[in-house]
RNA sequence: GGGCUGUUAGCUCAGUUGGUUUAGAGCGCUGCUUUGACAGGGCAGAGGUCGGAGGUUCGAAUCCUCCACAGCCCA
């Protein structure tokens, strides 16, 4: 074995077992089934940071559930991300001196799908690179032809069930896009602006004073509202008011939803420019002006304004308006304004038709599934949010002004009249049987939102839609867990939860573990546009692939966010470099091995370490059944590097018997195992050079039994080591503080004797120990401590000492233990905790006193002793 | 504007239902350490009145209220 870990050549061939024996294709069995489905990454990128940590999360459970004898399925695949691929392609075509209108449907599409099989292709590659033990051959495109009938007939089966409309509403339109939105896919972010004081000439003289932060919308106001109650405005109410820069004179109207401490009180009414007004319009009976292009340019009814940009066009009227004396004052506004998630346009509310998914009756079933207990989130804290989003849920606007996704299976005739079906051939017929000429239909020309193919993905993944009866969807729906990122809570995870119960009439999943999102040191989102994303292929490259999974996993407590640091990636690799090691001295040991029997100290460490080992595994099994991956990686990380290397094989060198060699070498096989769903190539690779077994029988499929639990005597060895660790930490901290280079002469002032040969036999191999002998009183000229009622002693003769260091040390030390002493001491004197406190509180407290007196008396004695020399 | 979360060592964070002797880890820092698994190592050490103020309790980093600051989600 080589001195240092080299993990590059290693990972490389491990990953070509795994994938040349097809080693994680599943198919229905006997067993208990384990499914996951991959939340599936864009085909816009390349893979980040984020990707990393979602996937080596569900890696982590399948492997572990692998290794529990579950028939373990996850699926892969890639999402065809409707808006975002469509803009990628476009900005490709422009490139090229490419326009997509010119090019035309059909075209446009070749080379979405040109642009698709490039990216998809990339990032299997980098998904398979991460160890990631998918089923690669249930690999799915959101396209694929099973995927789209699915979404064609989920879309079917909602307009027929009335749960679908199309209908002319008030929409998010992004105007570089040129597509509607959904409200999830617009952000709001935090802009600073103007508020402008405008005067709208009154009826008869004078004027009213509106404050608006869009004056070039001023063309489209058909009213100004004011708050019924509000005082300043009663008499102005149904009188009204001219429109500046325009001929047009309109009403003042009354209305709850103005917030009388807004601007003046005053608001302007646009309906087609803001939804608030929008519905206030509608309250009212108004009339709508729309001025805006698709292009979110003024158009003709905006008149000498036609054509200029709405940013043009708002300096153009604050000058006009300020020419014409309607401008009282312009103060600085800080607000929120809503732009593309994917083009950063900022959004132009649009009267618009559309089609429309009902969601009240959809996100009652997903609310309840999750507070009956039937779906868990992982953190509960996100329980919260998702009750609030539900419970206030608009109805879902699913069309889109693209070409590149599921197209909508609506044909019109050409009055309008609908006709929804799965294929053209079904729609004309639909189309004969009422009176109309099939040849005259139309198909819609617009595309799906891609969350309507994403939410039936549990579903379509395994054929559900092409036959609800098949073997793989019996077998593994429900799926077990849903990883993923609480961003996406709404957009998605909700609406799956919907879909499952509504089309399957059961729930997707079973757990929804959501973790954090992953940020750089300056805590900005990893994104490719600030260039602050490492490419984690990179990282591989110099860390290695397990170092990766495991520097990621150890910073990622559940939920929270969490800062990625390249050091982490250090530890990682530092981490399996130790392990490396420790299973090279275990690999030397077959030489060095002797054929007498085992030191006491042998025995003790093998029993001590199985012990050990068992409880290791019960606590690193308990806390991936509860989802706590940062605590089961830290636990093992700690159990591998103290318990093991530092305690474990240092007490069993300089080399075991023969006849231990076995047993030593099935502890170590079994931390592979419980390693292996962290850093699967390394513990592949070590298990093998281990076992010898041929390399398609991969530790990942070997059992882990459930640990035995421990016995009593097990249980109390745990401890006595634990107090010899602590022992000899002591000793050593003494021996190096003021400097004693000799071998110690240590006396034990103990009321076990019996017991205490365990530390003394510890201590003689951790240590140079001259001479370990037992005293009933204290030792005068001596370094002292005291730990779990035995006082250490330290003899000092002809030891070279640092006398000052120890007497501030200990002054510091005598300060500490009398505050302490007085806490306690105020504890047992109170009669509230003596009567109210559990009786084994109440005893813990007692030795506690007691452990701090005999500390207290020890150290005055070590002060005594100082002044005496 | 509404909701949620956080504030613990220089930095990043754990701390599961209130009581495990005096609150832990990683990185960083200090000192010592190099023929025998590993310097990507070993050993030891310094460093925190758990954001602030009240309250509940025999007992609070942990529960409640208010305040300050930070962040996230939603409108």
């Amino acid at each position: 074995m080589e001195k240092n870990y080299t993990a590059l050549p290693v990972e490389a061939r491990w990953r070509a077992v795994w994938e040349s024996h097809n080693l994680y294709r599943s198919l229905p069995d006997g067993r208990l089934a384990y499914a996951i489905v991959m939340p599936p990454p864009n085909v816009t990128g390349i893979l980040h940071i984020g990707h990393v940590l979602n996937n080596t999360i569900q890696d982590v459970l399948a492997r572990y559930y692998r290794l529990k004898g579950y028939n373990v399925c996850w699926v892969p695949g890639t999402d065809h991300a409707s808006i975002a691929t469509e803009a990628k392609v476009v900005a490709r075509l422009t490139q090229a001196g490419l326009d997509k209108r010119q090019l035309g449907r059909e075209k446009f599409l070749e080379k979405a799908w040109e642009w698709t099989h490039e990216h998809a292709q990339i990032i299997v590659t980098q998904l398979k690179r991460l160890g990631v033990s998918a089923d690669w051959s249930r690999y799915r495109f959101t396209l694929d032809p099973p995927l789209y009938r699915a979404v064609l007939k989920a879309f079917v089966r909602l307009y027929h069930d009335g749960l679908i409309y199309r209908g002319k509403r008030l929409i998010h339109w992004d105007p570089v896009a040129l597509t509607a939105l959904s409200d999830e896919e617009v952000i709001y972010k935090e802009r600073l602006d103007n508020l402008y004081y405008v005067r709208y000439p009154l009826e008869g003289g004078g004027y009213l004073v509106v404050a608006t932060a869009r004056p070039e919308t001023i063309l489209a106001d058909v009213a100004v509202a004011v708050h019924p109650a509000d005082e300043r405005y009663q008499n102005l109410i149904g009188r009204r008011v001219r429109v500046p820069l325009t001929d047009r004179w309109v009403p003042i109207i009354a209305d709850e939803a103005v917030d009388p401490e807004f601007g003046t009180g005053c608001l302007k009414v646009t309906p087609a420019h803001d939804p608030k007004d929008y519905e206030i319009g509608q309250r009212h009976g108004l009339p709508i002006i729309d001025i805006f292009t698709p292009e979110a340019h003024l158009s003709e009814i905006a008149g000498r304004y036609a054509g200029l940009s709405r940013e043009t066009a708002r300096t153009r009227l604050v000058e006009d308006l300020a020419r014409e004396g309607l401008l009282e004052q312009v103060v600085p506004y800080p607000h929120k304004v809503g732009h593309s998630e994917r083009t950063d346009a900022i959004i132009e509310p649009r009267l618009s038709e559309q089609w429309f998914v009902r969601m009240k009756p959809l996100a009652e079933l997903a609310l309840r599934a999750v507070e009956k207990g039937e779906i868990t989130l992982v953190p509960e804290r996100f329980l919260g949010t998702y009750q609030h989003w539900l419970e206030q849920v608009r109805d879902w606007c699913i069309s889109r002004q693209l070409w590149w996704g599921h197209r909508i299976p609506a044909w019109y005739a050409p009055d309008g009249k609908v006709f929804v079906a799965l294929t053209a051939e079904e729609a004309q017929a639909q189309a004969q049987a009422a009176g109309y000429d099939p040849t005259t239909l139309r198909q819609d020309e617009d595309v799906l939102d891609t969350w309507f193919s994403s939410w039936l993905w549990p579903l379509s993944v395994f054929d559900f839609f092409e036959d609800p009866k098949n073997s793989d969807f019996t077998y593994y729906y429900p799926t077990q867990v849903l990883v993923t990122a609480p961003e996406i809570l709404f957009f998605w995870v909700a609406r799956m939860i919907m879909a499952g119960y509504y089309f399957a009439g059961r729930k997707p999943f079973s757990v929804v573990y959501l973790h954090g999102i992953v940020r750089d040191r300056q805590r900005r989102k990893m994104s490719k546009s600030l260039g602050n994303s490492p490419d984690p292929l990179e990282l591989m490259d110099r860390y290695g692939t397990d170092a990766l999974r495991l520097g990621i996993l150890l910073s990622a407590p559940a939920g929270n966010d969490l800062l990625f640091d390249e050091s982490l990636c250090e530890q990682g690799r530092n981490f399996c470099n130790k392990l490396w090691n420790s299973f090279r001295l275990i690999a030397s040991w077959k030489e060095k091995a002797h054929e007498g029997a085992p030191t006491p100290l042998q025995q003790t460490a093998f029993a001590w370490f199985s012990a050990r080992l068992r409880q290791l595994q019960a606590q690193v099994e308990a806390l991936l059944a509860s989802y706590r991956f940062y605590e089961a990686a830290h636990e093992l990380y700690h159990g591998i590097w103290e318990d093991f290397c530092s305690w474990y094989l240092e007490a069993l060198k300089p080399a075991p018997p023969r006849s231990l060699l076995g047993p030593i070498e099935a502890q170590a096989l079994r931390l592979l195992q419980l390693l292996h769903p962290f850093v699967p190539f390394i513990t592949e690779e070590l298990w093998h050079q281990r076992t010898g077994a041929p390399p398609e029988e991969s530790i990942g499929f070997t059992a882990l039994p459930t640990a035995e639990p421990l016995t009593p005597e097990e249980t109390t060895l745990l401890t006595q080591v634990a107090h010899a660790q602590r022992v000899i930490t002591r000793l050593r901290g003494l021996r190096q503080t003021f400097g004693l280079s000799g071998p110690l002469q240590v006396a034990v002032q103990t009321p076990s004797p019996h017991s205490n040969a365990l530390v003394a036999e510890w201590a003689r191999h951790f240590l140079p120990i001259q001479s370990w002998t037992y005293v009933d009183k204290p030792l005068p000229q001596a370094l002292r401590f005291v730990l779990q009622q035995e006082a250490y002693y330290i003899r000092l003769e002809g030891m070279p000492t640092e006398w000052t260091t120890l007497r501030e040390k200990l002054q510091k030390e005598l300060a500490q233990v009398e505050n302490f002493l007085r806490t306690i001491e105020a504890k047992l004197s109170n009669p509230a905790f003596l009567n109210r406190a559990a009786p084994e509180i109440v005893a813990r407290e007692e030795k506690k006193y007691a452990d701090v007196r005999a500390r207290h008396q020890l150290l005055l004695e070590q002060l005594a002793v100082m002044e005496s020399l």
